[in-house]
DNA sequence: CTTATCATGTAACAGGTTACATGATTCT
DNA sequence: AGAATCATGTAACCTGTTACATGATAAG
């Protein structure tokens, strides 16, 4: 899964522009996907030049015109074949994890402390995707629930084994 | 968090080759970072060139000589700084929630075989953690073991959800 | 007999990040 | 007055992947 499939799987949707991309990068996506504009813009433009997706402009006063994009047949038949590729396994880069794993090397204070603010971390991205369900509830699949409820837990999940250890690291600390 | 940290951080705790830190990313890392040898290998050659760690050879037959890398007092220190730089927020790349994301453009039973392989990947991978658990229990400290928890915990969470999620697909079958 | 393990490394390439450049409008 | 939102894009860089190249030994 790249960033070209996404896109395409996006514009499949609803026609939109590079902005609104990345706009749901951070809003649908940000539990199992993030990618910059320095990549979101550039990948637009490859796969216009491939005849994956077509550009219409929207002439506007005081911002930069705007680009709709829309998908194209071509485009749909890349994306069913992203759809039909083999699944590649979930990839997580964890700096909170790996320093856990290198805890030793901290004191006591400061591991408690990375764990305090992890769980802040977790609770704040727990409200937002709530937030995110309230609103779309209604518009959404049954499998986007799903991949949001698996947003929901894996937040929470963590963040109850985090508080469960901070207690034992409290409790050694007497 | 990259590849050169993490490996400064390990050779913090024991010298080891290549080959060995490839495998602690394989076993020990699995749930929370992983890299490959063409990272690896030039991780280390660029680590020796800054006497950020130093290489002993020990020579073997039959086999390519095996390379000990230890850290050094400049390599602790830049490991140091890692340690006291700023935790990067998790970053998680999931096909998995990605796919169920478009479910809506594929057909109930392929929705429901995703889920069904996301389910048998995730029992692989508790399994595979728990066994990991019980194996190194002793020579863990405190935060290892909540970091190996959160694996576990969170793969659990996944199966659940998944599971949960297919039954409703199921039902709407008939 | 075939697979896994041990053991190193390079070259070509892909993919993505960060920082820069620009600037009006709207909300607080 | 200042922050956020809208809106595009490029250039330099970094990091990492995949595939290649080699080959003995041990285990099943």
């Amino acid at each position: 899964m790249q960033a070209k499939d996404v896109i395409l799987g996006l514009l499949k949707k609803k026609k939109m522009s590079g902005y609104d991309i990345k706009k749901r990068f951070e809003e649908e996506f940000s539990y199992f996907f993030d990618s910059s504009y320095g990549s979101v813009y550039p990948t637009l433009k490859k796969l216009e030049e491939n005849d994956l997706i077509k550009k219409e402009t929207i002439i506007q006063e005081g911002k930069p015109n705007k680009h709709i994009f829309s998908i194209t047949e071509k485009g749909e038949k890349l994306f069913e074949m992203y759809l039909h590729s083999e699944v590649k396994r979930d990839n997580i880069r964890s700096d909170t994890c790996m320093r856990l794993y290198f805890g030793e090397f901290m004191d006591v204070r400061k591991q408690i402390s990375l764990i305090d603010n992890a769980i802040l971390q977790n609770k704040k991205t727990i409200n937002k995707l709530k937030q995110m369900y309230v609103q779309h509830n209604e518009q959404m699949s049954n499998t986007q629930k799903i991949s949001l409820q698996i947003g929901i837990e894996h937040q929470r999940s963590q963040a109850k084994v985090l508080l469960e250890g901070k207690q034992k690291l409290v409790n050694e600390l007497d």
